[in-house]
DNA sequence: TAATCAATTTAGAATGATTCTAAAGAGCAC
DNA sequence: GTGCTCTTTAGAATCATTCTAAATTGATTA
């Protein structure tokens, strides 16, 4: 485990937010200047193979990464990007009933609007009415 | 509709495959040898805004596009990477009563051994033995 | 401590998917 | 036919990510 992979899980580990590969980059970089964005990328591979970090690919245009392996939903704001978990009760066994087998891993995205851009877009309306 | 967009949203729908972009680039052009890469991005997004079909992210490093907009789950041969539908039974009240709103979209899929490949994968298990 | 060797890091170039740009073309209303 | 708007086109630009090759690090062993 070198210095940089550790700041690395550091800064993924750090908060609940689903950062780009870039913000990890910037945040990296306060700690260790000189650090590369290859590393970064490097790291984010290796990581997410030893099933400390997962990957999440979505509608933004970068990946975001998530600070549990364990699958589980996020929900899309489909205004700003950003993404919460969420789970289901009884998901897995409700999955394997549905395809008759069992499965190794899942990724489910909701796309919805969050709070926030919800009220933007209902002043928005407003406004240009 | 450009005779463009016609011949776009014909090869989507002419078979059940989930084309990428580029594909579709090629099958269009083999129609209309003139039609250029940003006509089919363009006609994608148009497409897709008309809620004609359906973009989905994830699978590989290009997008793919559904010929149905109707979300259904995707069920992914960790194998052979084949690619089957299924549906969940209510599965839309499930979801909005998880994330506590409601959503416009969501996008489901399961990594998976199909039995071709579990079949096989027991009988190299059998040899290596 | 010095030699060795593999893994990692680094900067920058390369790649590949997608988007942007500006000019040309098509179709429609008047 | 004129004007207007939307679409198409080719190629340039962009952006995230991957690759490359040289330098560095760290562990191991002599």
């Amino acid at each position: 485990m070198t210095k940089q992979r550790a700041v690395i899980l550091e800064v993924i580990r750090s908060d609940m937010c689903h950062h780009t590969a870039d913000e990890i980059f910037t945040l990296a970089k306060e700690r260790l200047p000189g650090i590369s964005r290859a590393t970064v990328y490097n790291n984010l591979k290796t990581l997410e193979s030893a099933k400390l970090i997962r990957r999440i690919t979505g509608d933004s245009l970068s990946d975001r990464y998530d600070n549990s392996y364990i699958p589980h939903g996020h929900m899309i704001c489909e205004g700003c990007g950003g993404v919460k978990d969420f789970n289901l009760c009884n998901f897995d066994k409700q999955l394997s009933d549905a395809i008759g087998s069992d499965f190794s891993s899942y990724e489910l995205k909701v796309r919805y609007l969050c709070d926030d851009c919800k009220s933007q877009a209902e002043h928005a309306d407003a406004v240009s009415v």
